[in-house]
DNA sequence: GATGAATGAGCCTTCATTCAT
DNA sequence: GATGAATGAAGGCTCATTCAT
């Protein structure tokens, strides 16, 4: 008995796991306007009916999806992150931990960036998000106060901290480029040097 | 000429820049997945039948009017540039005149964001666009060998010069924040700290 | 001015005649179904509105095709008709000629047996095409008081008389057999001793 | 079995009885041109989308009708067969079964004569269909070695053997006449006269 | 929980026809 | 007479979602 409902349990996560996979690969292909929810369903190998079992509906497939892969990209962000840090130090060990997450989940980075800039983002809470970004903000606030960063908006810093590394390792923005750990490192060098003081 | 009209009606001007304006505004309301051709004639003032009078189809509707917006934001963007300028001031010119755009014509500037991420950028030929660009990325060439500029791939020079704009004026990206003249002389400043040598 | 007037009118003529071919010839390749009167008018090079001038509407356009078609086979079906002759040899006439213009005019022939089974034949009137056959059912109505053919309803005769060409020269029902004129003549033959007493 | 039905809804043949009665009443009603799948569908009583769970697409709900309707109709016509019967006899029976077919299923055949007269004939597998009448084709074969039939072309013995009573059956190309019983016998009879030797 | 059938609303597009020139 | 622009209605089809099993 207990084994048939672990087995079960496993079955479920593997079902929710198509479906998640399956939102992103195909929204990738052929864009949020053909996608589906029976286009989705078939390539995960599931009944429609399936999806609304694990979500209200069609737009909550879709914001949750982001939002589990925004977090882990999050944490995936914050990796070895220490406040004793000095500033650069930690910022471009997070440009590093950015550049390894997108290179190694690239499908997942390609869906939230059109996510992003499609109008289902107006639908999500972004404080939530930028929760986990915190110690970061926190960190670029001490650059300020120790003279370090140069005393502007954050939205200027966040803008020329991380904003070209995104734009670089879209494949959509960037067709042609394909972006080496050595480029990465040198646009976070050139970052660093939009902000430092 | 007199009698080409006589012989027949002509399309009318004013109603495709209607249709070009409703689809626009169209989708920066509800976004590309919302707005239907029936939704765009409405708000244009027009029978859905006239709108394939004019394009091809919603494709190209959508398409054409992106590659519209996006060669006259080139044509603004190189306002006022003399390849004889110091490479700073050029690129910093162009900076200005990009944010310049951006705020006269923020609706413009916001569809062609939404537009660049989704999966309707596939089908654009961008070597077009790029055309407009050409005596700006020369520039940077020039700047290069005068060892002004540092010595990297231009897609980082590129992704660090205009990219933090592009993500400081986009009001999906930055809801809260409004950049003001002054903000914009300032993240140019910090884009040429990044490039310079 | 009377030299005028003559071009003018021949060249009315003449785009009268290529709406009718243009109709007749994509009625046989798509279909009624498909056959709209803006693509009729693109292979006649015309525009949609010409066609309005030469027809109330697209039903009128196609019934009097169909009428304009029918009449012209009605009297190259009774060329050289005499009353006089024998019956059998004025049938046999009847039926040469009969397959001697679906030959020549295939593609008309074509589209009436479309227009025929279709709900557009409902709206034509027969009698007035019957009226052309008439001196050929006096004919058999001879022939059944002289006791030369079997005295059965003339449906029946009819319907063994030609329909079986009807039937052998459409190649949308016999797409693999080409009639020769000596099949012809056998299958007018054969006609004959189904009708004959 | 029983899982299965447990599992999940089956197709309901009911109602796809009810698609195909509604497609054959409304082409004969108001022909192909008018016969939209929203007529259709609301005639069965039914949703459009429903339509596309039985069909692929119109064309398919078409053509499969057809089929079906002309393996009945095969079926029907070589009732009784034998193939030891005398050659006449067992033409005369299948012309007796034909429209015996025809008189009961009236509606369905006039659907026929539409659609083998349309475009949408060409889209028909002919050798399908045939197949179920090759004994029939075999003992005409037969008839002709043993002398008893004409040597003649077998599109022409086929055109004279059962086209007639193709065009008596068909209410559109015969509105006044009602075919009896006996007028079948003496068409069948007609028809012999035609090929026999 | 999981399914495929079922649906009304809406999709993009084309229709037959009319209008202004 | 002849035209291409313009249109509301309708075309075939797919949508997100629910139902019965």
């Amino acid at each position: 008995m207990f084994i048939y409902y672990r087995a079960m349990r496993v079955k479920d996560e593997i079902k929710q796991e198509a479906i998640i996979q399956a939102t992103v690969d195909l929204v990738n292909e052929i864009g949020f306007v053909s996608s589906s929810v029976a286009k989705i369903a078939k390539r995960a190998n599931v009944s429609p009916a399936t999806i609304y079992i694990y979500y209200q509906n069609k737009e909550d497939l879709l914001v949750s999806t982001y939002m589990q892969i925004k977090t882990c990209l999050g944490q995936a962000l914050m990796d070895h992150f220490d406040p004793s840090f000095p500033v650069r130090d930690a910022l471009m060990n997070a440009g590093i931990n950015l550049f390894n997450y997108i290179s190694k989940h690239a499908d997942m980075f390609y869906f939230t960036e059109q996510f992003a800039n499609s109008p289902y983002n107006d639908l999500v809470d972004k404080t939530e998000i930028e929760q986990v970004f915190q110690p970061l903000f926190d960190m670029l606030k001490r650059g300020i106060k120790e003279k370090i960063i140069k005393d502007v908006p954050v939205e200027l810093l966040h803008s020329h901290l991380y904003y070209p590394i995104f734009n670089l390792a879209n494949p959509r923005l960037n067709p042609n480029f394909k972006a080496s750990p050595k480029d990465i490192e040198l646009a976070m060098s050139m970052a660093w040097d939009a902000i430092k003081l």
